[in-house]
DNA sequence: CGCAAAGTATACCGATCTGTTTCCTTTGTC
DNA sequence: GACAAAGGAAACAGATCGGTATACTTTGCG
């Protein structure tokens, strides 16, 4: 393609990853299908094509990479996720069952291990790594999400729903991940859907 | 203290923990604190006080140890979990909402680092791996000791309340192991409670 | 007692780990 | 075209990994 005019140039920049982000998404998916500590550097230079030097130009260390993993993931993850439920539905409440429809999609992905952030907690139990703060952080923007669309549903107790749909969707994803014969998020969605009735009831 | 008698030595005997005993007791707490890779098995013959040698005279390889520990630990959770589930009270019902507190006290234990089952998975995601099984196992038991719980209080959708009450469950273990803050078990057991309400109007 | 099984301690092996260093090439910019 | 920054390839370091081998000690039991 014959190069006319800057802006195709800056767009074509953005669209090729730089090496950082190139090593960030190749980290995520090894770090996501075989965990943290059994991935290594190597691998994922490998995978990545990038050299050693270039890492640890970017990064002090593994955990450092780990840690823009896990940053990085977070933003990206949820944006994804909300726009899809947002074309889920145009109620709120249907946007809120919508969820899950859009977890069960997640599920049945190829490229579905697990969470990211359970899977950090799990390898690295310390409270005080700097690991937690981050993981604590994404479930806690995600449980936010669910209130703020319990808030537009118009349901009065939206903090205590938010935290029980929160924790069904906690629940689908763990048990998607180890026994993946479970439609799990169908039974989280007949979960929600009886605590959302309930709340309904109380709310009139 | 005097010997007197058989059967006083073969208690003590028993009480005593036998080296193959000490090695899946230790890996298990290590494994279930440190995660699968990031426990060597040099600490765990440390922390046991057992060498080298004993280890690979009990098991072929570490992961035969992973799998003694998955195995052992799924009866002996198992009957344990079930045994405070007895005494937390008598009706069916009361037994099946006394399963989160008695996880209450479990996520309140200074040994409660998360399920063994799931950081296993996280960390050995090919489906085709040895400790897949196991791991499915033990969600399938714990689920199918909830539906009998259920059928006993008389449910007639007993495995569809199984089901979500499972899923509760687990997304309260996760949440705990995450962010200890939350008080995972009683958002869990309020959520069961609406569960079983709409499940109790639905079978007069 | 005497013997075999089980145990300890320790050195060792090859592989792999994170991270550093060296030397050379590419690339973008003034 | 020159120069500095970034990147690549590969050797290297020190530690640790899972697992084996050797030599000696303890223990249970007929």
């Amino acid at each position: 393609m014959i190069q006319t005019c800057i802006p195709i140039l800056e767009v074509h920049a953005m669209a090729t990853l730089s090496k950082r982000d190139q090593l960030v998404k190749t980290a995520t998916e090894l770090f996501a299908e075989f965990g943290y500590h059994a991935t290594g550097i190597d691998k994922i230079l490998q995978q990545a094509g990038v050299s050693k030097k270039t890492l640890y130009h970017h990064f002090r260390s593994k955990d450092e990479l780990i840690l823009a993993v896990l940053r990085d993931y977070d933003s990206l993850f949820r944006n994804d996720f909300m726009k899809q439920v947002d074309n889920e539905a145009d109620s709120p409440k249907g946007k809120l069952l919508g969820v899950y429809d859009v977890a069960e999609r997640w599920f049945n992905s190829d490229d579905f291990f697990g969470c990211m952030y359970i899977k950090a907690i799990g390898e690295h139990s310390d409270p005080k790594s700097p690991f937690r703060d981050v993981c604590k952080q994404f479930k806690k923007l995600t449980r936010n999400y669910l209130e703020e669309l319990c808030v537009e549903a118009g349901y009065r107790a939206a903090a205590e729903l938010a935290d029980q749909l929160a924790l069904l969707l906690e629940g689908a994803i763990v048990t998607a991940q180890v026994s993946p014969e479970i439609d799990a998020a169908r039974i989280a969605r007949d979960a929600a859907e009886i605590i959302i009735s309930a709340q309904e009831k109380k709310s009139h």
